[in-house]
RNA sequence: GGGGGUUUGCCCGAGUGGUUAAAGGGGGCGGACUGUAAAUCCGCUGGCUAUGCCUACACAGGUUCGAAUCCUGUAGCCCCCA
């Protein structure tokens, strides 16, 4: 049976940003085991911050006991939801979208459970759209949206407003999700979808397709989008987006990126990502007020979010990689550690005969490693007190590095203060 | 077209014949402190085969034992007259 503070826990989190019928998706939602949707963007092969969001809302539906459907998007990612883009989407191919597709839906398993009474269902709707045929499709679905209203959704004006303007590829994409919503509800008695803010459209658009053609009552729920507190979309880096995949985001960077986070945005975060219950939520947030220096509430946020999207090896991992980053001992590190750690540092390789014989001398690995412009420059550096081999100070102008001063199979690691790093290779 | 002024190191800005690689500030870089923050404080801030050497004050040439500092020419910028 449901859960009935499911409504309660997602207005404490702040998730619901707008209802289709607070009171009718309540009564809907004490009735019974519900079925829920979400639609996911196959736009690359792994989901972000974004995706998890949604994902999340997915889960907590199916802890209330509810049925979560996750629809990955491979007939509506082939046209590009123009919500909230300000420019008309390039077109993937065929082949990167069920790359995209597969990459996504394996990544899912994690976070929902697919057995069960209440299992997750993970569907494309490329199974369902790739044999409509056009005729038809205008036939059932075009003919219930009048172009009047269509006009009148947000994202389709403020692009026609814009210089980018409205391909017409794109301004069909409401009418694919809207057909989602209405299938989803005929195959699988889904009446509710949820969704970011943006989605509102594309949801309302999808409910009242559902009255014309089904003369059902669906609902609709948005979360409010994750920003920052000036306004930027969160899981943004300098470096790019911050994925869930580790092959693209490091347990370690991603940890960091959560560590990170500014103490105005932490607890939205903490609320809208995790499980963390309301109590321990209430006293993190007066620990932030009350404390800021400590940082509870960042340190507690990148540890739930690391564990739980990369297990407990993700989470030791990146802690060890913070100590080794901020300073700690190298002591017995591995390449393929320093590697993750030091990912985005630049490095270079030489010779591994170079540290044979007298050795290499520590101004010119400075030089090499990109950490020093000119040998004036290093011997300033060295004189300054600001140069470190492995983590540890040196003051020999005339040190010469050697074997062993490998931290790990072939490299050493150079740092110019606090934590600009260069890694030197030596490959065997 | 004529007259006057100006041009300094990453930026701004002193310097007007001799410890001037060039005051001061900003920035940058180190260090201390700190919340993997901000502020603050201290040091460094042309290059090199480095206790010395080389290149630098728009560019080229000249005067001088010696010039960023004086002279000539060229270029850029600014102002005034036509």
């Amino acid at each position: 049976m449901p859960e009935a503070n499911l409504i309660d826990e997602l207005s404490w989190r702040g998730l619901i940003h707008q209802q289709t019928d607070e009171a009718g998706l309540a009564k809907l939602l004490a009735s019974g085991p519900q079925t829920v949707y979400i639609g996911f963007d196959p736009t690359a092969d792994s989901l972000h911050v974004g995706g998890l969001m949604q994902l999340m809302m997915l889960r907590r539906f199916q802890k209330a006991g509810h049925r979560p459907i996750a629809l990955v998007g491979g007939a509506t990612g082939m046209i590009g939801d123009p919500s909230g883009k300000s420019e008309e989407r390039n077109l993937l191919s065929a082949e990167q979208l069920q790359a995209n597709v597969d990459g996504v839906a394996q990544q899912m398993r994690r976070f929902l459970d697919f057995e069960g009474d209440q299992a997750a269902l993970l569907l494309n709707n490329f199974q369902w759209m790739q044999g409509y045929s056009y005729l038809e499709f205008l036939r059932d679905v075009g003919k219930s949206f009048p172009v009047g209203a269509m006009m009148g959704k947000e994202s389709v004006r403020s692009r026609l407003d814009s210089e980018a303007g409205l391909s017409y590829t794109e301004f069909s994409y409401m009418l694919l999700q809207a057909y989602d919503f209405v299938h989803l509800c005929k195959e699988h008695g889904c009446k509710i979808q949820a969704g970011g803010s943006d989605q509102w459209g594309n949801i309302t658009a999808g409910i009242d397709l559902g009255r014309r053609m089904l003369g059902e009552q669906l609902f609709g729920l948005t979360a409010p989008l994750l920003t920052t507190s000036d306004g930027r979309k969160m899981g943004k880096t300098e470096r790019g987006a911050v994925w869930l995949d580790p092959a693209r985001t490091s347990p370690y960077a991603f940890y960091q990126y959560w560590v990170n986070v500014a103490d105005a945005d932490v607890m939205r975060c903490i609320a809208y990502l995790t499980e963390i219950e309301k109590a321990e939520y209430d006293e993190l947030a007066s620990q932030t007020e009350s404390d800021p220096g400590r940082r509870a509430a960042q340190k507690r946020l990148a540890q739930w979010m690391t564990e739980f999207c990369h297990g407990d090896d993700g989470l030791e991992s990146a802690m060890k990689a913070t100590q080794i980053f901020f300073g700690g001992e190298i002591g017995d590190a591995t390449d393929q550690q320093l590697s993750e750690i030091f990912a985005d540092v630049p490095s270079s390789e030489l010779e591994r005969s170079a540290l044979g014989g007298e050795g290499l001398w520590i101004v010119e690995a400075l030089q090499n490693a990109g950490l020093a412009g000119s040998s004036s420059e290093a011997r300033r550096a060295i004189k300054d007190g600001g140069v470190y081999v492995n983590n540890e100070r040196i003051s020999d102008m005339n040190l010469k590095l050697t074997e062993p001063d490998l931290a790990s199979e072939t490299v050493i690691v150079l740092r110019k203060g606090k934590r600009k790093y260069g890694l030197l290779r030596f490959p065997k």
